[in-house]
DNA sequence: ATTTAATTTAACCAGATGGTCAAAAGTACT
DNA sequence: AGTACTTTTGACCATCTGGTTAAATTAAAT
């Protein structure tokens, strides 16, 4: 076993403990089995259930500020095809990582600095996404919006339904997952829709 | 002390314990103390962990399938006007209990059957509203929409700036909470004026 | 082959945690 | 006042948990 193998075992196993139960509900014994290790070799590589934490949660953070946000740089396409096409990458993102979410909100949720510092860190500047829907909407191609309630409603009808498919799927479907796994396919295309239809100016 | 102040310190002390740490974060001593009472009682009173937090987990269940959705019985206001209740009075709710969801999903998340089993007996039922959907479809005041991304987008829209509020407040605004509190406040009315302005008939 | 450094393990440890128990304190009833 | 029942407590326990240590094994360098 050489370093690099081990290393990389361990994040595996602790990637998907820490998403799975939370911090607190992990367990590094747990980690030490799925990655077919001795406990203290995991103290060895990563000081403590924290330090391998953070890493954990950096990583699971970095993929959620994806270059996807690049799209709203791109000239070749307009506004609302700019939101098509985030739409359906950040939904084919979250279809591969559907836990991601769920597990930096909560850890998020009481606020402890050693994480709250790592998302300063690595946050994306909206910006430049601000100022793009101004622009759209001085030009009258949409109505008028504030820019952050259109960022947040796009986020919101993105994440919501993963994070919280668990009851989502009880209330609408009795529990039928298969129904619901149908509706999320099909939000790929009514999410943006939904959004284009409500923003654009009617007068056009 | 009588028994009935006894149990209600507890339980206010076990919400809150709960809550805000979760299951895996909670600690019964924490509650103990927070009631003011022998960790020995607690187990009087509950006699586990679980059982204690099943009893918070139906109470806080129980906050957010509210009468509320009785707004969609009245007939007095159109389906526009009912959006715009549910909405206004969800978010109220949500405004009162802003960890509640949060709890919610994140318990749900790795669906123990003791809590499922919960959240099935109290669940309710949205078959009416779903019809009423249906029914503005077909009569044309709305566009055509599947009735369950409607609902979806509305609770959404509506739970979610709540859920991820530390995230979205560093994002949005570089962490300044005031802001964000601004921003939320207006949602009360944004919220339903997004929805409506993307499902009414156009050609009305 | 021998020394040196890196990797891995088994055995332990201290503190925390959920939970128990027998006795004490309180309450109600006679 | 005495009995019976409920409520409350302090002391205690078994187990789990993150973490440590010293020794063993393996790999690298000379």
């Amino acid at each position: 076993m050489n370093k690099t193998n081990t290393e990389e075992n361990i994040i595996q196993a602790a990637e998907y403990e820490f998403i799975e139960r939370g911090f607190e509900g992990a367990r590094m014994q747990a980690i030490a089995d799925k990655a077919g290790i001795n406990k203290a070799l995991l103290h060895y590589y990563f000081r403590s259930k924290q330090k391998l934490f953070e890493v954990i949660f950096k990583n699971a953070f970095k993929l959620f500020i994806p270059r996807i946000l690049n799209v709203f740089e791109r000239e070749d396409i307009n506004f609302f095809e700019k939101i098509e096409a985030f739409v359906e990458n950040y939904l084919n993102i979250l279809a591969k990582h559907p836990h991601i979410p769920g597990f930096i909100i909560h850890e998020l949720a009481n606020n402890p600095s050693s994480i709250v510092k790592i998302v300063q860190e690595i946050a994306p500047d909206l910006s430049p996404i601000k100022q793009q829907i101004e622009a759209e909407v001085s030009k009258g191609t949409i109505r008028n919006i504030r820019s952050e309630h259109l960022i947040l409603n796009v986020l919101s009808m993105s994440i919501f339904p993963i994070v919280a498919s668990p009851i989502a799927t009880m209330i609408l479907f009795n529990g039928d997952k298969k129904q619901y796994a149908t509706l999320l396919s099909e939000r790929k295309n009514h999410v943006s829709d939904f959004i284009i239809q409500s923003i654009k100016n009617p007068n056009l």
